[in-house]
DNA sequence: GTCTATAGGAAGATAGAC
DNA sequence: GTCTATCTTCCTATAGAC
């Protein structure tokens, strides 16, 4: 056994995972990563030896089962399709720091190739986040026609939010989403 | 007077913003841009001594200008506001290609710095857009409290089904979204 | 496992001929 | 105005001590 890590494998992520977030695949350098990781740049490629693109994957696999264990699992559970759908406000509250934090799936979808080395993971999660909700919409009764579109339109809202709040330089945008999101996706009456 | 230019200003700086649209301000290369532009690396810088800053500033400005003819000018215009949003969606689907295209405005907000050098002109050009918007909805006969909100939500779902679609890999949230977007800013009635 | 130091290469930018 | 050739800086990645 070697020596105990000075920082332990989820808050690298974590931290590495804020820094792709602000800048984006291609902006975020060694010596960036390296700062905000708070180890040397030799440090981090003895833990990550696939360098950058592995950093990221992993950190893209840790937002995957973050998503599924904060999003997609509340969503798939027993209860009332409205809790349902709070618990995971909640989660995408805390997620995208109350809408201070760009989404992982935008910025890495930006990388230099057509298809890039995430392009496939991305795909997958968005496609699992509308599946989940698609789910949620049918035990509420939504007309079948409207489940899948209107499970759509809400990611995009959430997406485009973000875009725009940070845009703009306010979170009121990702705010006020996240207050509509219960009756975008339930209906105006809800 | 000296040589005539190969290529001009438009056409140059229309294949400049394409690349800024598909990589990103930092995974746009100087050879990248070269290739797409069909010039030599100092040929551009010939004509934009301040370098790839540069580019991207008069891209954006390009792109603002376009904004203003095709987008905020009909809005603008007399006329009834179904047409002039008629007007605009047309003008949307051309400069995205049909959700082909990702946005400037999120592609150039991935800057490094905490306010890079494009950060004003974005949140700008975001303001004048659901400024005109909103002019709109007033002549439409909106309920004032209704107007700002409905305005803001049209660009976060414009964004966000751009974000969609290239997560994806498929137009159709995007191609939904223009289809929705008459009714969605006048009324579910529209 | 972390560090300092450095190799190797790609990126941004410039010089000067035509 | 455009080109080829080159410079310099920064970035990714590695070597080797502790």
């Amino acid at each position: 056994m070697g020596r105990r890590a000075s920082i332990d494998d989820g808050e690298l992520l974590d931290r590495l995972g804020l820094a792709f977030r602000d800048v984006g695949y291609e902006g975020a350098t060694l010596t960036m990563l390296s700062e905000r990781a708070g180890l040397q740049k030799a440090s981090l490629y003895h833990r990550f030896p696939g360098g950058k693109e592995q950093m990221a994957r992993e950190v893209l696999e840790a937002a995957e089962a973050w998503l599924v264990e904060h999003v997609l699992g509340p969503l798939a559970a027993p209860g009332p399709p409205r809790k349902r759908i709070e618990y995971m406000v909640a989660g995408i509250d805390t997620f995208y720091l109350g809408g201070k934090r760009a989404c992982l799936l935008n910025m890495l979808s930006t990388v230099r190739e057509e298809d890039g080395p995430f392009t496939g993971k991305i795909a997958q999660m968005f496609e699992a986040w509308i599946a989940a909700l698609s789910a949620v919409l049918v035990d509420a009764g939504v007309p079948k026609k409207d489940v899948r579109p209107r499970a759509e339109r809400a990611i995009a809202l959430l997406e485009g939010s973000l875009v725009l709040s940070r845009g703009t330089g306010t979170t009121r945008p990702f705010r006020d989403f996240l207050k509509s999101l219960p009756s975008e996706l339930l209906g105006a009456s809800g």
